[in-house]
DNA sequence: CGGCCACTTGAATCTAATCAAGACGCGTGG
DNA sequence: CCACGCGTCTTGATTAGATTCAAGTGGCCG
């Protein structure tokens, strides 16, 4: 692991209120891999022997079922993923990719259990990791039964915006297809409803989306706090594009 | 808390391998209670004071928005709930409401953090439940975004007739306009799809389901272990329908 | 017996998926 | 440097799946 990365790491959720020799300890059994793009790091079904912290790069992670595939979320630095299936010691329920060229921390399963079990602190940090990881599954899960696609992606765009600091315009941080799958539609639909949401406040530029009028926009994506906000939970799982590292 | 329910409560996986002292203490802080059919317990956005614990009847979950309902989860008898807003403090998701008569344990939440710092054994136990919890609403996500109506109505047939024990027969335990709702469609289409079902191996008799060709059934809804897998995992938010009591 | 509610069924509508074709951007290799 | 080829994205036409609206049936409870 490099030096300058370790801060960032050290502020997890995870990490950030553990004991020194805790962290210390566990960083030293981690070993640092560099990916390259579109590399499948592990399939839905394998057994998890490692936690994962993504430290440079993009990963989504997506799952398969007869032939169908959805993308399930996509990751930004500095995140771990998959703690659920480590706690559990069961099969992966996702598959993970690369999206970019990709630096992931690979901290073994057994020496997160051996180090939860010895440090209180760290089990309370996982106690708290999982609890957020589940409520923003939940928030996916109303989402996607509440919500028609429109108003889906009305108010995934505003909370893309917001992720961003507010801004009024801002390029998509995923390729279109990636973000229609997880947002549970096909490329045509995301195509069609991005173009009819010029009546509803944005504007686009190719890959860029201004928001025109903002108020008009958030009345079609119609925000609950207790759907769509992010930032004030588990940055990890939760959503399709976290606040960018830091 | 009556003396009887006590041997099932204390078997729940969450306080199954905890210190008698820490259970004892718990429960001496809990205190039961006993509502009518289709009460609310609890709305959307309000403050987790308690740890729920259903000891009798039976209890959904659901979710509302810009005046849409979609029922989340049914809860059986023992099951605890909403211990994830619990850790984190924060508003519930989703609302609570009895189907039935029902008693519920109330333990603080107070309490139950306070029993968590002083007893790793709990501490352990919730993070292995909250986990659970994360990967049954993995599972939920998946087959909402994986498969049709229809392929999880078959799966949610083969997966009640599998915690029924292999019944090739069964009655809904259900309303179906919840059952619709649980599925992510409405009650007409519940009908139409139960009817559709009929050349895939199934046969209806009012409220009662017969699988007349398990073979055909399974072939329609594509069960998958990394979707469909109940029992395995978190008995609690998981399923529709978790297993009978104990 | 009457009224309410769940459920079913039918017809029309709507949303989103599918199939198909063309435009554009981009990287590679000539 | 340009030309080619690939893959993404867009747009159009059509189809499929599911919702909506409406009417009718049956059961249950007062």
């Amino acid at each position: 692991m490099r030096d300058e990365e370790k801060p960032a790491i050290r502020n997890l959720p995870l990490f950030r209120s553990v004991a020194t020799p805790t962290f210390e300890g566990l960083m030293a059994t981690t070993y640092s891999q560099s990916f390259p793009p579109q590399l499948e790091l592990f399939r839905q079904g394998d057994h998890p022997d490692f936690l994962h912290i993504l430290v440079e790069g993009a990963v989504e992670l997506h799952a398969e079922w007869n032939g169908r595939d959805a993308v399930m979320a996509v990751l930004r630095p500095v995140s771990s993923f998959i703690l659920a299936a480590c706690i559990r010691d069961m099969p992966y329920l996702m598959s993970a990719r690369t999206l970019e060229r990709s630096r992931i921390l690979m901290l073994p399963a057994v020496d997160l259990h051996a180090a939860i079990r010895r440090d209180p602190e760290l089990a309370a940090a996982v106690m708290t990791e999982l609890a957020g990881s589940y409520r923003g599954m939940v928030r996916q899960a109303k989402n996607l039964k509440l919500r028609t696609a429109r108003e889906r992606l009305a108010a995934w765009l505003l909370n893309q915006s917001q992720r961003e600091g507010d801004v009024p315009s801002f390029v998509l941080p995923v390729e279109k297809r990636h973000l229609a799958s997880y947002l549970g539609m096909t490329p045509e639909s995301l195509s069609r409803t991005l173009a009819a949401l010029r009546n509803e406040g944005i504007a686009l530029d190719g890959p860029r989306i201004i928001i025109v009028d903002r108020a008009l926009l958030t009345r079609a994506a119609g925000l609950d706090p207790l759907i769509d906000d992010l930032g004030a939970e588990d940055p990890t799982v939760e959503a399709m594009l976290p606040r960018p590292s830091r």
